[in-house]
DNA sequence: AGAATGACGCTGA
DNA sequence: TTCAGCGCCATTC
């Protein structure tokens, strides 16, 4: 078992993963939603730091998080992984234009 | 230690 | 609506 530790000692990686993993197929989240969640209001780029080092494949549903712009952060230094994104949204019935753009505002998933 | 970088977000032009 | 600028802050060099 983990002792219990500050929030701060326990991985900020594993806080972004725990609020990730919920979000429902065919619903998106942003990165500054999911900062707020772990209650780190204005980290939204420390969010996409937690899911670049997520290893691939992985379980935690990484494609549902997207820019609060509506689109998907697309970088030379994601090797590829913008396009997969990409993919796989449209695999879950959300369309995706070819600048990674999406309608947010129908998809965005409020938690409970 | 100091500077640059980046899967962000908001505001104003 | 699109674009540039600035604030943000952990990670990396």
């Amino acid at each position: 078992m983990r002792p219990a530790l500050p929030a701060a000692a326990v991985g900020f990686d594993q806080r972004v993963y725990a609020v990730v993993a919920p979000i429902p197929q065919g619903r998106l989240a942003t990165y500054g939603q999911v900062a707020d969640w772990i209650g780190a209001y204005g980290c939204a780029r420390q969010v996409g730091w937690s899911l670049r080092r997520l290893a691939l494949p992985s379980p935690v549903p990484w494609h549902r998080v997207v820019s609060a712009r509506g689109q998907i952060s697309m970088s030379l230094s994601r090797e590829g992984s913008d396009w997969i994104q990409r993919e796989l949204l449209i695999a879950e019935g959300i369309p995706v234009d070819g600048a990674g753009r999406l309608a947010l505002r129908s998809y965005l998933w409020v938690p409970q």
